[in-house]
DNA sequence: ATTGTTATACGAATATACTCGTATCTTATT
DNA sequence: AATAAGATACGAGTATATTCGTATAACAAT
């Protein structure tokens, strides 16, 4: 069975990674370990590869044009933030995403995030 | 680091079983078996391991005063998907669950499920 | 040109997840 | 009692994820 390119899940350690991509844009192995130096310990070749496998994953992709190659996310945050959840609602949540949305809103959400929610209810219901 | 017990994140194969422990009530390897078996191919001492692995994990408890041990899961189907989707908040949307809940959200959501979340966000507001 | 710095490539060690075969034990049936 | 059926335990093979050391190549500085 082959995979569909389209939705590969990100591991921990990949999913780490994109998000320094996201954050900084374009980077080259030295930046993206400078930056996740600042919150763990990793070796400069420990990231090196696992950009590698992304790359061989097509997670992401790369410019090779300069010695020191400039990885960037084959897919936006966006994306995969909606890939991951379809991948939740299905394996947790019975394919309900009422359910998972239900679930996520408890007590220790503010009234601010309550109105930005109401809110897009509305624009929701405008466009169906 | 020692793991906090109460928050160990279940693998896919783990969450299936899970899945069917929920839905059945507390029950043996065979009737975990014939319900796994109901939508993919797996072998019984496949089935008995894992449930044997969670156990170590203490995922499931199990009650062994007969012959055929009886599991069932430690923690509910609510306590689960709080905590499934408290790590995904962290690791895929900087913490804030509200980003969450807003990518969740898309066109596909019926007016019956947007009726369901607005009633659950009045009820919210009232409690804070 | 030689040396030092910095890059990629590659292989290997380790950890975890998943799968299943075989051994062994318990109970039921003849 | 002997056999069959059905259960758990255990070990091992395979796959994937993660980590990093070492080799080698590219470039810079002297």
């Amino acid at each position: 069975m082959l995979r569909d390119k389209s939705n590969i899940k990100p591991t921990e350690a990949e999913l780490t990674l994109l998000n320094i991509l996201w954050k900084i844009g374009p980077a080259t192995v030295r930046q993206v370990h400078d930056t996740v130096s600042q919150s763990q310990k990793t070796g400069y070749t420990t990231v090196l590869k696992i950009l590698q496998i992304m790359h061989e994953k097509t997670l992401v992709i790369r410019d090779e044009s300069n010695r020191a190659h400039v990885y960037a996310p084959s897919n936006s945050e966006m994306v995969t933030q909606s890939s991951l959840l379809k991948d939740l609602v299905l394996k947790a949540f019975g394919g309900s995403t009422s359910k998972l949305v239900m679930r996520a809103l408890d007590n220790s959400t503010s009234k601010e995030e309550i109105e930005d929610i109401r809110q897009l209810l509305n624009e929701l219901e405008q466009q169906s």
